[in-house]
DNA sequence: GTTTAGGCTTTG
């Protein structure tokens, strides 16, 4: 007896009689994946069709779900060996009988032609192939297979659809649901609930189940599925078939919110099947969730790197065209308040040492302060160093919070919070933060990484702003100091406020205003001795920006603008030249009175001047 | 040896 592999023969659909046993390939035009049937096996219903237009729903049954086929959508090919054919209800009707063996293939026209079996042993040649090749090109026109699948990012609030996810935990609920947490990388545009389980109850790496929590959605499944489901392993890839999203909304709830059901018994397929990592799309989802950018982790990263640093390493143009030029002397004999256009050269100007020239100014009180040294800051810090985090205040709804001990001998304690928006982490440069026990030079580091840097300390009921000595913000490389006299601090929890706006800018005047603090702004206060033929003015200039078009809050740390400034004013009034050499310049400038008890006195301030680009 | 389901319109 020779051991020639046994030529088989393939009924088509339009070919089958009751009573036999026979071959047959069919595309599949509706599937239910193998679920635990109420007898003693799984059960897989699948509807086949092929090039004869003639449809045959056969019922699978087997006691091992890896001898039923192993179709992943509707468009897969099947070959079944060794079917029951019947008939039922005046129609032929498919049936698992002694010896079924089948083999599935992707539909998709041109992919790689690799059956899906568990039969160790299976007859596969040449003719095959082609029989399968010819069933695709077939399918590819006269079978629709684009199937209700979605991403998580594409659900609606009424839907049913298929999702390829993975399942990172699993939970009890009671005799008749399971839960499901699973992901696929994208994230749901509307809030989701969560099922509450006991901890004991919930299975999966809780570390994961934490840093995806926003991205995991909850899927109940009901009745006949929970079986399957208590089985299921984590970290497995699933397809879940006719997931059904309802909008609802819990008593404590302000919004409403997605709940995903996978509602009990089969109809329309209703079930699900695990994907093996071969899986096509399984490929391509796993790439995706390994690019997924959990921000949490990469502000993390970068706020361990600069803290393991900081441990190891230790003409004058014008507008008001109406306003014809007034001699000085004019200007000196006349009443105040008045405004001049004037043609004068600057003498002299104090202080020579341009940044001496930048102030704090408060727009409330409009008191002046001379902007505090960086040596204060550092005080200040050491101080509320004393105050250790408190736990409590860690993990809100609207900040996100970690926190260390560092490694040098002074053991400080660290926690950084990071603030939220719509319950996500930002990325790092939209990302403000609030700091407990950083230092200077660490702050500094974060305040250039990150949008916005608040170092606060903790009290017993919630996160404070320190000493206002201390700038209450830092942005880049300014720092934002408050009025003593005109700030009321607020709780910090008014920034969740920002926080929840669609996209917060994080402007210091809107952070400053939610947190009761009266802005201090940068200015530059300068004295400017000017001269022409008929005598000699002294007039002030307070300027924000506009004068230099160089921002006052930003001069102290940039040597650049220090020395665009500098340049500035030795074009203005170049160093060891005669007065007859200097330049002219018209500018504008107010007259106003200042009274004290003893007399009244006439100021004249430099406005509306901004010297020329081509000036520098 | 028999039963399971028999897709057909889902919803807790």
């Amino acid at each position: 007896c020779s051991s020639v592999a046994p030529k088989y023969v393939y009924t088509p659909l339009n070919h089958l009689k009751d009573g036999t046993i026979v071959n047959l390939y069919g595309v599949v035009k509706f599937f239910k994946p193998p679920y635990i049937s109420k007898g003693t096996d799984y059960c897989s219903v699948v509807t086949l069709v092929d090039p004869s237009n003639v449809k045959l729903t056969c019922s699978l049954f087997s006691g091992n779900l890896d001898s039923l086929p192993k179709i992943y959508k509707v468009g897969d090919i099947v070959r079944f060996h060794r079917i029951k054919i019947r008939e039922y209800n005046g129609q032929m009707q498919g049936i698992t009988s002694g010896g079924f063996a089948s083999l599935t293939f992707d539909g998709t026209v041109g992919a790689p032609v690799v059956p899906r079996t568990s039969s160790r042993v299976y007859t596969f040649m040449e003719e095959e192939q082609k029989t399968v090749e010819e069933l695709r090109i077939w399918a590819a026109s006269n079978i629709s297979i684009s199937g209700p699948a979605a991403k998580l990012s594409g659900v609606q609030p009424m839907m049913f659809f298929d999702l390829t996810c993975q399942l990172v935990g699993k939970a009890k609920v009671d005799g008749s649901s399971f839960l499901l947490k699973v992901w696929d990388g994208t994230k749901c545009p509307y809030p989701t609930w969560k099922v509450p389980v006991e901890a004991k109850d919930l299975e999966g790496e809780k570390v994961l189940l934490h840093q995806l929590r926003n991205l995991v959605v909850d899927i109940l499944v009901y009745d006949n599925h929970v079986r399957l489901a208590e089985s299921l392993k984590i970290g497995s890839f699933l397809r879940i078939y006719s997931i059904h999203t309802k909008q609802a909304s819990a008593d404590n709830e302000d919004v409403s919110h997605i709940e995903f059901h996978l509602h009990g018994g089969t109809c329309y397929g209703r079930g699900i099947g695990v994907l093996p990592e071969s899986n096509p799309d399984v490929k391509e989802l796993k790439a995706f969730l390994e690019s997924v950018d959990l921000t949490e982790s990469q502000n993390m990263e970068i706020c361990m790197v600069l803290f393991h640093l900081s441990v190891y390493c230790f003409a004058v143009l014008t507008d008001h065209q109406d306003l014809s030029n007034t001699e000085l002397k004019t200007i000196t004999n006349s009443p105040a308040p008045q405004q001049y256009r004037i043609r004068a050269k600057l003498r002299s100007y104090k202080p020579q040492k341009l940044h001496q020239s930048v102030k704090l100014h408060c727009s409330k009180c409009n008191s002046l302060q001379e902007v505090p040294d960086i040596d204060d800051f550092d005080i200040i810090l050491h101080n509320s160093a004393g105050t250790a985090p408190n736990p409590e205040l860690h993990n809100t709804s609207w900040y996100e919070s970690v926190t260390w001990t560092t490694q040098d001998q002074k053991k400080r304690e660290i926690a950084i919070h990071f603030v939220k928006r719509d319950e996500m982490l930002q990325h790092p440069e939209d990302t403000l933060l609030m700091i407990e026990g950083g230092t200077v030079k660490e702050i500094w580091k974060l305040a250039k990484r990150f949008k916005c840097v608040i170092p606060v300390r903790s009290t017993k009921d919630d996160l404070e702003l320190l000493d206002l000595s201390a700038p209450f913000l830092l942005q880049g490389n300014v720092k934002y100091y408050g009025c003593k006299q005109c700030s009321t601090p607020k709780p910090m929890k008014n920034l969740s406020s920002i926080a929840a706006e669609q996209q917060p800018s994080w402007e210091p005047t809107e952070i400053a205003q939610v947190l009761g603090i009266e802005l201090l702004q940068y200015v530059f206060i300068m004295k400017f001795t000017l001269v022409d033929e008929t005598g000699t003015l002294n007039a002030y200039l307070f300027d924000y920006e506009k004068f230099f078009q160089i921002p006052a809050s930003e001069i102290l740390t940039s040597n650049f603008l220090q020395q665009k400034m500098q340049m500035t004013m030795n074009t203005l009034c170049p160093p060891g030249r005669k007065l007859g050499d200097l330049p002219w310049l018209e500018c504008f400038i107010r007259s106003y009175n200042v009274r004290d008890a003893m007399k009244n006195q006439v100021c004249y301030q430099i406005f509306d001047t901004t010297v020329a680009d081509d000036v520098v």
